[in-house]
DNA sequence: ATAAATGCAAATAATTTGCAGAATA
DNA sequence: TATTCTGCAAATTATTTGCATTTAT
């Protein structure tokens, strides 16, 4: 298992790109949490460790990972409107939305790849990617 | 079968809110088209019957349908962060989005039912809705 | 007549960009 | 030392809000 450092260290050499303190520390932080911070999440956490860090500098960061495909940005509620950064972990998978704690909980589930079958044939059309969010109350915030 | 404008007239007089011909023509655009405007959209064409319109009437219009559950916003693409209206027909659906001509396709299927369940039982969740998009390339699109 | 809705312009929120200076290879 | 990257401030995009005026009931 590489970590992120590694695998955008060897992308950097491959692209003339340079490895600054800031991205080393916003590599960090994305690879040790297992959440999926909105940029302005990142940013509080990475002032931690560099206090005067800038919050572009941060998009610019998660830009450049989304383009190398090591983050993807998801949209989970529609009313607030910022992205949410997940790192690409290998596989793909679909997300868990609790409307209550705003956690987010991974899965996958084999009725997706049904689901995909069933319209490529039905509808005539080729599926490429799906999104998938279900929203409701996660087992926690179900105990009150 | 109600149209949109007689649905919000009764709404309307139940909270002494008004029919104005800028509602009027705001519901009966939305009516006659199985689009996914956004509310840019939607302005360009109300504009037709009504030049002088101004956007803020029309998102405060589209807000007032969604509180009232005529309409709901959903946000197809990850990357243009703008919301499309979708006329709450009877019935829950989900969307194909072609990511080449931006057509939206609704659609339903009995695996979603099953995805719900397992992620219920697996997870230990309670699923409230689900947000599903399946993107790519339309019937149409293809044929090239 | 009165409360509600509109148009306009300014505010907000999330994200992006231009540019001069700082830092890496 | 030559580029690349950063911080800052200003720009952009989508949407919302305050307020004076207009309009439906």
């Amino acid at each position: 298992m590489d970590s992120l450092v590694q695998t955008a260290q060897v992308k950097l050499l491959l692209q003339g790109g340079r490895m600054t303190a800031q991205r080393r520390c916003i590599l960090e932080m994305l690879d040790s949490q297992p959440d999926h911070p909105t940029a302005e999440d990142l940013y509080e956490t990475v002032k931690q460790c560099d206090p005067t860090i800038n919050l572009s500098t941060v998009y610019r960061t998660l830009r450049w990972l989304e383009q190398e495909g090591l983050v993807s940005a998801r949209r989970f509620d529609d009313h607030h409107h910022h992205e949410h950064f997940d790192p690409a972990r290998p596989g793909e998978h679909y997300h868990f939305y609790c409307t209550i704690c705003q956690r987010v909980v991974e899965f996958d589930d084999p009725s997706i790849e049904t689901l995909k079958a069933n319209m490529q044939r039905q509808l005539g059309v080729v599926v490429q990617s799906a999104t998938v969010v279900l929203n409701g109350i996660c087992a926690e915030c179900r105990q009150k």
